[in-house]
DNA sequence: CGGATCGTTGATCAACTTCAACGGTCGTGG
DNA sequence: CCACGACCGTTGAAGTTGATCAACGATCCG
């Protein structure tokens, strides 16, 4: 399960990891499973991790007041997850974040990530990366959020992110793009009209 | 105007920099002005420069096919603009940046930045500080577009950024928050009556 | 087999948009 | 320096979009 890892960091890092590195990489995080629906965090934990997903599907959500499930962000295969408010300031999670599917998982804590980034220059280029693109996807969620029509979000992520839209029920989706699960449904039933 | 610069990134880093790397700093920005309405950036540019505000307001927004701006993001005083998109991969941006009021930058090339990265080391934190901000800035946004109402999407704004709403015209508040002009007139005239 | 969950559909309701009109203010050109 | 036009915020009326509530069938899983 740590080559998904390892050949991750070579793709975004465009460096191939020597022996060592790769050892050191392995020894770092540590492995983690979780059941369909179980909690990997909860409203109030710290996020003491950084999990690579290696197998399986998660979600981050808060829970309104109605009980309302708001979902924040996906992750499948090859995502990261975390709150990262949380993780950073190691303050209280404001989110829930649980397995979808079954799901396996390769964590590390954020010294042990401090100390990596000055063992593997390749992990500092990642980061880097990683950042970038979701800085990027982050505004143009934002742009999309402000500016689209419900039934234009659903086919820029249908576009964007067709993975998701296979592998998450559609009541999740409907959360995730700020609508309710009829409305995703009479959306859906409009369009294959057309 | 360098000291707003330098304060700042005195205050992010919380490193005090030496003279030699205050003068690194000051020879890497160039100063740059501009007049109320005047674009930094149009639709197509590459964005060539990070600018820092030292004075005035910004904003960046796209205009769809109606000819409707949708503002994605303000910028005043001690806030960074430009279209990161277009600036890390140097391609043409599809945004547009412009001045709300007489303003005073501070640019910087994406490549003189990394050079100045390596020199001052107090930068790369400062970097790394403003990148966990606005990751975590960017995650509230987008809750609070997918799961609040205008009304409580306008009083987040004004408990958040109370600076914004006072510098900026409404219209541009309205667009910001994603909704019409007259609903965010007839939100504030309920909000009075409460 | 039985209960829970999910997607669908219909009817009604609330939120927000659109269109139009009006008064106030600001900036600009004559 | 004034007058005019452009822009901005406000308000009303009507229209649209999406939410809510309720009911139903299908599927999945224990």
């Amino acid at each position: 399960m740590y080559d998904i890892l390892i050949q991750y960091i070579t793709d975004y890092s465009s460096v191939i990891l020597s022996d060592e590195e790769s050892t050191l990489i392995q020894e770092a995080f540590k492995p983690k499973k979780l059941r369909k629906r179980q909690y990997l965090l909860q409203e109030g934990d710290i996020c003491k991790y950084l999990s690579f997903i290696t197998k399986g599907a998660l979600r981050q959500y808060t829970v309104d007041d109605k009980g309302v499930e708001h979902i924040v962000r996906f992750g499948i295969e090859r995502w990261w997850v975390a709150d990262y408010e949380a993780f950073i300031n190691q303050t209280p999670s404001k989110y829930h974040i649980d397995a979808v599917e079954d799901s396996e998982l390769l964590q590390i804590t954020n010294e042990r990530l401090e100390e990596l980034k000055r063992q593997v220059p390749a992990i500092v280029v990642m980061i880097k990366k990683m950042d970038q693109r979701s800085y990027i996807s982050h505004q143009k969620r934002i742009h999309s959020a402000i500016s689209h029509t419900a039934e234009d979000r659903y086919t820029d992520l249908l576009n964007t992110y067709p993975e998701l839209i296979q592998r998450f029920p559609q009541n999740m989706i409907a959360s995730y793009l700020g609508i309710s699960p009829e409305t995703l449904s009479r959306i859906r039933k409009q369009m294959t009209l057309k």
